[in-house]
RNA sequence: GGAGAGAUGGCAGAGUGGUCGAAUGCGGCGGUCUCGAAAACCGUUGUUCCGUUUACGGAACCGGGGGUUCGAAUCCCCCUCUCUCCGCCA
């Protein structure tokens, strides 16, 4: 969430860059400012009453210790008084400051100056293209029927066990699975990513620290016998390993990476977005984090920027990156990057890679700090990506690999694969 | 699932009703000593909020929430988590 002096400092301004997401803040940022002045007036009077309850008890003490019975009963009833007055005003500021964080809860990051406006997808600006668009003979088929063709991948089966959106990846399906998962990871080592495995179930609290909670609760599979959500991405378990943490500054930047399976619930989508692999309830996913200094996080944006596009050439895959558009933006970002590759037999593209910038926003609400040699902890800024989400590569590699042969394996995966042709 | 023990500052670990935000040790920072370093010695060392604003004053925080009391880290209740033993089990 926003940092409520930001907001306070710079009100005119929030609201400006909260329109680029086309998010009226200005009645939720009046109210904010209003129940901060109610905030500090009441913490004033319940600080000077609680001031003066706690001399009448140390005046007490003393009393008893010395003898005085009698002086320390007038005193006792003085303090009743107080008592009801404190509890009174105690209850008032819990209101008045559960009222306003509720509020910020529901403000939404502000964008980076760079994010242009728009209302949707379509807004979106293609910053980078790279790769050839392949020609595919017109017998060419989508990727979940080349999956059938090989039986690699069995979507009635996943019906069966469980559900629509939840695949069987069998034989070389499965193998592809894998190798593109050690290729992900030994890929972000190679960068000086350390590598973690999280629980694929988080607690409440970790929802809220990376935003998840209370904005995209009906997303997320939840537990509700133990109280536990489903990870959507592994960001979530990853981020919040920080969380309530002040670091040293010349630790930063904190860089992992982890490999997870990531559980969406995926409520209103519907038709050909769905179709196949395009859409998925559950789905493998290396995903990269980093902590970093304020000052460098946008250097940093981009050097994942560039480690995610080099992936994707090495699979050899046609892809474009995307400027989002506030529209389009997710919630908690300021500044993100979607990658997209182009899946020739479907004619479409999608997006593998989301790689964006979080600044302060997440460890506003996680408490995740670092300090300098000298002077306060200030709040750290978060980073993650894809790196990369696999059922959209795997259909894109499918269709535009496909021969009459068979589908060709990318060069830089057959050490994983352990073949060159599925 | 059953039984028991516990949760204190960066870490270790005292504290069982009254100047306790908390002894002590380690670590960290500053200094003395030294050509320099080590050792030794001295000092310092949490976070958040409020008011005045380099100074300073006040409030809160000893897992979380509630209660008793003039006064709670300390007593009571609830919750969460951790550990040990038994059971079950990849």
């Amino acid at each position: 969430m926003l940092q409520l002096n930001y907001i306070k400092e710079n009100t005119q301004e929030v609201i400006n860059k909260l329109s680029i997401k086309n998010f009226d803040a200005t009645e939720m940022i009046t109210k904010v400012l209003d129940l901060d002045n109610k905030r500090r007036e009441t913490q004033k009077l319940l600080d000077d009453n609680l001031f003066e309850s706690n001399n009448i008890a140390k005046e007490i003490g003393v009393l008893f210790k010395t003898g005085k019975q009698n002086e320390a009963t007038t005193l006792k009833d003085k303090t009743a008084k107080l008592k009801i007055l404190s509890k009174e005003l105690n209850d008032k500021l819990l209101l008045i400051e559960k009222e306003l964080n509720d509020i910020l809860l529901q403000i939404p990051n502000t964008p980076h100056h760079s994010v242009p406006k728009g209302k949707h997808a379509a807004d979106n600006i293609n910053i980078h293209q790279e790769g050839d668009i392949p020609e595919l003979p017109i017998d060419a088929i989508p990727h979940w029927d080349i999956a059938s063709k090989y039986d690699i991948i069995d979507f009635e089966l996943g019906n069966k066990i469980t559900g629509a959106g939840f695949p069987v990846y069998k034989g070389k399906g499965a193998k592809l699975q894998r190798a593109l998962i050690n290729f992900f990871l030994d890929s972000a080592l190679k960068q000086g990513y350390t590598e973690f495995q999280p629980p694929l179930m988080v607690n409440e609290d970790s929802g809220y620290g990376t935003g998840q909670l209370p904005d995209k609760e009906g997303q997320m599979y939840y537990v509700g016998l133990d109280n536990y959500y489903l990870i959507p991405t592994a960001e979530v378990p990853i981020t919040n390993m920080f969380r309530n943490m002040i670091v040293k500054a010349e630790e930063l930047p904190f860089k992992c990476v982890a490999y997870s399976s990531c559980f969406r619930r995926e409520a209103g989508s519907y038709g050909k977005d769905v179709r196949g692999l395009n859409r998925l309830h559950q789905f493998d996913k290396v995903e990269i984090v980093q902590i970093q200094h304020p000052d460098k996080s946008y250097q940093t944006l981009e050097e994942m920027r560039e480690y995610v596009a080099g992936l994707l050439r090495l699979l050899e895959l046609p892809f474009r990156i995307l400027r989002l558009c506030g529209g389009d933006m997710s919630f908690a970002s300021a500044l993100t990057y979607d990658f997209e590759v182009y899946s020739a037999a479907q004619k479409k593209w999608l997006e593998v890679s989301s790689v964006s910038n979080f600044e302060s926003f997440q460890s506003n609400r996680m408490k995740l700090r670092f300090r300098e040699k000298e002077g306060k902890p200030q709040l750290a800024h978060t980073l993650n990506g894809s790196a990369l989400a696999l059922p959209r590569i795997v259909a894109a590699l499918l269709e535009n690999n496909q021969t009459n042969e068979g589908v060709k394996i990318p060069k830089a995966l057959i050490p994983y694969t352990g073949f060159d042709i599925l």
